[in-house]
DNA sequence: GCCAATCCGACCGTCCTGGTAGGATATGGG
DNA sequence: CCCATATCCTACCAGGACGGTCGGATTGGC
């Protein structure tokens, strides 16, 4: 598996939070009921969301989470990535930041760039390119057209 | 890390394998020692891309391996899947080869299809398309160039 | 018969993952 | 003022995957 069930389940709170008003802060309790997931794992995965800024906080009693800005303008690469950390299909590939990419097994004796490199990259690119085309509106639109579909 | 460590180890051995010539076997210690790996983890390794009918091998004294067809016709899609096996975002993404998709936290309680889904098809599709295009013969091509640019 | 190889299965330490537990802090309502 | 509700934070833990090792069986050329 690919990405593991902090992306699934941070995923699943940011759209549940889309699906409500703005400004209205959601308990996570609320969220975890709706989704039957655990609230204490969900904790720690806001706890990313609201790191990479993605998700605004009030803390005490009708407190709760929201989205920091409009679902249209967020795309599913920043969610992820706050989720998952980097989106590196190899060890190699987690850059500090810059173009400094180090390759552990390159003993680079005499055989060129590792042909992986090439290939890595490639997927990379495959991966958040699909990514950066998904706002979070268009899964919110998504999911609110299958509850229209239950209730027409 | 997206992939595993016996993908990278998988793909720099077909690589290794596509720089020979054709149908003269070379050992594993030859390419252990080449790229600086295990030998006995790369046994492991090769077994998956032989299961998978990706390369030949021959026992005994002067044995090896080989390519079972021409590096043009083998895309890395191929590669990747017999290493890493199903290429799924999720857990809920591994069908048993039909059309058959379980979705472990989907109560559907007429909130429609998880929003989840459609992401993840599209990151699965994202990968998928960048591993079909890219064949084993450009990652042999490639790093021939390097090794070219070196020794001129 | 020896040596070089592929094959095969068991084993093993370490890290990551998914999840729990317990508490500290803040805040609105009574 | 007190309590229920909620965010916040840290530590902990069991299970499994990962990367790798080891020992041995088999095969085949010289």
């Amino acid at each position: 598996m690919i990405f593991s069930s902090k992306a699934e389940y941070g995923v699943r709170l940011m759209v549940e939070l889309g699906r409500q008003s703005p400004e209205q802060p959601t308990s996570l309790k609320a969220i975890a009921d709706a989704e039957g997931l655990p609230l204490a794992y969900l904790e720690q995965v806001v706890a990313r969301l609201r790191k990479a800024g993605l998700v605004m906080s009030a803390r005490g009693a009708h407190g709760g989470y929201w989205l920091s800005r409009p679902a249209e303008e967020i795309t599913m690469v920043d969610v992820v990535q706050a989720l998952e950390g980097a989106i590196a299909p190899m060890e190699c590939f987690v850059h500090d930041h810059t173009e400094r990419v180090l390759c552990s097994h390159e003993p680079d004796a005499g055989r060129g760039p590792c042909a992986t490199k090439l290939l890595w990259t490639r997927v990379q690119g495959g991966i958040i390119r699909s990514l950066q085309t998904t706002t979070l509106a268009e899964l919110v639109e998504f999911s609110r057209r299958g509850e229209l579909a239950h209730t027409a």
